[in-house]
DNA sequence: GTCTATACGCCGATAGAC
DNA sequence: GTCTATCGGCGTATAGAC
């Protein structure tokens, strides 16, 4: 059985220290030493892999969008009704904020346009889209009222990722979990007929 | 008549600089030297005004929040009623959107916690322990759902939050105020009974 | 591919004249 | 109080041995 995985170890160690760090301390008050420290591995090596600190956070944020892209792009496969499918996802952010909360505060909460040149707005970016048109489906079938969906997935989601920015700020301390069912409740009204 | 005003000049032109520079670029893609060409003001003089660069930041922080926090108590003391006090702050916070995007920028969506040492999350500053406290008295006075306050501040700001920040991303393109309506159905919702 | 050592620019901050 | 000139240090990035 071939061991695919160990090729391209030292780049995932130094993506998944970078994405701590970035989160904890923010893209702008961590070096590349630091990187260095948290890993083990030199500033040499580092820059063997990406060819400058922008790169790291750019893999890094391209990495875990198409991540959530695929999660998206799964749970439209698996469920047929908006309303199915909007719980869905929210669960699935709710789990990913309790598993991996540096994943979320980095794709939804960091800054990317201050430290990723030439990158969109992260309103526009794929995963946003999908969730733009599942809204679109959603007044199509006449299960959610009718209006820009973009506006919908403001609506829907400001409740949703406002829940877990408290959450993750400290200021909503019990387990997320425990919230989900009146989120999802408050922000399907907002979508509701 | 005496002309107070002319005292704090350079102050108010640093800081006015300074608004405009980290929301645009970032504070940490700002250098002083960003400000000075700005304002004309040498970099000693700048010194001269405040410690260091980050207590420009910290000036500017604290006087926004301090207006916004003057702003919802004045709204809290010239309404009445939990509907007529959140319609209000929303039609603030959207005025105040369209007229000092900047403003709306840096205290909403900067990330004081990484320029600001010792500064507590956003969620936990005045303004929003007021919020949270206007929500406590709608529950009390049967106006909303009952609820965790800052679970229902959460979902009611939540929306409308989103729908700023979308406006000023350039993803919701028409003015402000035409989603005024729908924003405001749609964040009372997720707290109405 | 990984390391150590180092170059070098930028930026925050200060000194000191006016 | 405002300016010009300058310093010190940090952090990105590279050179080059292994």
């Amino acid at each position: 059985m071939a061991n695919k995985p160990e090729k391209a170890e030292l780049r995932d160690d130094i993506l998944k220290a970078a994405l701590r760090l970035f989160t904890e301390k923010g893209y702008f008050n961590t070096s590349v030493a630091d990187i260095n420290r948290k890993t083990g591995i030199s500033t040499g090596s580092i820059y063997h892999h990406f060819h400058n600190k922008e790169a790291i956070a750019k893999a890094l944020y391209h990495d875990l969008i198409d991540r959530l892209n695929h999660s998206i792009e799964e749970i439209r496969r698996t469920h047929k009704t908006t309303i199915e499918r909007a719980r869905a996802i929210v669960d699935l952010m709710f789990t990913l904020t309790e598993q991996a909360p540096e994943v979320m505060q980095f794709i939804l909460f960091s800054r990317h346009q201050e430290f990723l040149s030439d990158e969109k707005p992260m309103s526009s970016a794929a995963p946003f889209e999908k969730l733009c048109k599942l809204m679109l489906e959603g007044m199509d079938s006449g299960e959610i009222r009718h209006m820009d969906p973009r506006l919908a997935s403001a609506c829907f989601f400001g409740v949703v990722i406002r829940a877990i920015q408290m959450h993750l700020e400290g200021v909503l301390e019990k387990p997320l979990d425990e919230y989900s069912n009146e989120v999802w409740r408050a922000a399907w009204r907002t979508i509701d007929l």
